[in-house]
DNA sequence: GGGTTGATGTGCAAATCCGCACAGAGCAAT
DNA sequence: ATTGCTCTGTGCGGATTTGCACATCAACCC
């Protein structure tokens, strides 16, 4: 069955009885209307209506079609109604994608944003790819660094989140704190087993520290950490992290160029829409709270 | 929601993913589906695809409205099938009209009719007014004389209804039997009240005896006939009908020009389906068996 | 890395569709 | 009976829609 039209254009005729009122409902001419039935029924070829001078009359199967499209015509008053409510309401689903590293940070914002609005289903997806916005991936992605966008992508700043050069007591006890880079001779660090990485601490250490003292190297940082805290070497936490923790010792004073910057990405399309921005300001607002434990 | 063809283009497009696949099922160039996909989110005010360079991934928004497309394309499918098969089936309603005295033939018709075809599901009407076939009140019309039909109407003969003039053995007892229409005089006879008949041989009553000879008049067949039962007078009577009650006598021989034609009448765009075509071939089979009471 | 494929997006011409005007016909009421 | 109103039906001019061609871009394969 082709042209969904002709079959609302032959619904009001058999609703209404005749072809002006049905004209006048569709907002069209009622020649319109007539032409609409006539190849309607060419094509089924069957008479959906007994034309006479007071009006059409629908036949058996102009009634059947009478029933199916009533209800079509609700179900897509019923559709509309929910898609131009779901552009004002926040509801539905959220897709949020981040790095993995900042998962600690965002599940309570989650959390939070959940209790605010219950109608909301929350999918958070981490992985090693970056998600696409322009493939409907994710409404917001929460990235790391200065890395290219999608032309279509809007960034704005979230917060900078600060890294820290620790080591755990028991490092310390037994290889001494170095005061400073210049006493980082014969100590072992642990860092990232990327090639390329965009975190600048990472590419700070590499740039500074000789190859054969990185005691231990991993593609994922929940490991790094826990390397860092059994004491096979010195290496970057986020602060935030490293406070929980009270058998770390921060190395070096915390500098600025380790700092990386948060961009909320959104895609230009979502960006506008209640629910999307219903979430950036919850998440802007808790990101006001972090700064007291960077 | 005004334009429901958006609504299918759109829904196409949601269900294969790309522009290009939905054009092809459609049958339409692609920038058709474009533009219609364009039109359909601007009146929405709703984005309901992701754009980008593979194809368009359905929003939330989009994919609601596939699923309730889903159904509507289902059901408009269902439709056309029924629509379709029940030209060529015999089933669904089938609305039989006739004049009030050929009913007793008539039923014995439907009940061997409804026997061979379960799924039909006949109504039969008789009243005094006509019904009209073009304003879709009947499939089927029996009708007597030679009346005037509507221009769309296909008219069938069927058979040859013959009257005759009976009287009741009281009324021959009483009264005596005219062995011709010249020994009417101080007889009874029993007429329609209607001023304008098309019964022929009501008009031949009118004509060849004097208004005052009518004792009963009455508007409807059965009163005449329970009249004539009764005694009251000489009057017409169905010759099938007359048969069955040995009381009666016939008066005079019967007459070529007392009978009745029965068309069948039949409106032109229903004559065509097979459930109207059964009915018809059924109604004159039925009707070669009538000759031998009539 | 370059060619190829298959996708989206846009200007322009053609075809289709729509609206207007008018004719025809039936019903109702005066 | 006649007038008036309403509804259907059709030819024609115009406006909207469609199709075509081409540009562009991303992904894939060799």
């Amino acid at each position: 069955m082709e042209n969904w039209d002709e079959i609302r254009t032959a619904f009001q005729v058999a609703r209404l009885g005749t072809v002006s009122g049905a004209a006048e409902v569709l907002g069209v001419h009622h020649a319109t209307v007539i032409r609409h039935i006539d190849a309607l029924e060419k094509r089924l070829g069957v008479k959906l209506f007994q034309r006479h001078a007071r009006g059409y009359t629908p036949t058996e199967p102009g009634r059947d079609l009478l029933s199916v499209a009533q209800t079509t015509e609700e179900q897509f008053a019923h559709l509309v109604s929910r898609i131009k409510g779901q552009g004002e309401t926040v509801s539905g689903e959220l897709v949020v994608t981040s790095i993995a590293g900042v998962s600690d940070l965002l599940i309570p914002v989650i959390t939070s944003f959940q209790e605010k609005y219950p109608d909301v289903r929350v999918r958070f997806l981490t992985d090693m790819r970056v998600f696409r916005l322009d493939y409907g991936e994710a409404h917001v992605a929460i990235r790391a660094g200065a890395g290219p966008e999608e032309p279509d992508n809007v960034v704005q700043p979230l917060t900078r989140i600060n890294a820290g050069l620790y080591a755990s007591r028991s490092y310390v006890e037994r290889f001494g704190r170095p005061a400073s880079e210049a006493e980082f001779d014969g100590h072992r660090f642990v860092c990232t087993d990327a090639e390329v990485t965009r975190a600048p601490f990472h590419r700070w250490l590499r740039a500074t520290v000789h190859p054969d003292q990185i005691a231990f190297a991993a593609t994922e940082a929940p490991a790094m950490e826990l390397a860092i805290r059994n004491g096979i070497g010195i290496g970057f936490m986020m602060v935030f992290r490293a406070a929980e923790d009270p058998n770390l010792v921060e190395i070096l004073p915390s500098r600025p160029d380790w700092d990386s910057p948060l961009r909320i990405v959104t895609h230009v399309d979502l960006h506008r829409t209640k629910k999307v921005q219903a979430f950036l300001t919850h998440l802007k607002e808790s990101a006001k709270d972090w700064k007291s434990c960077t």
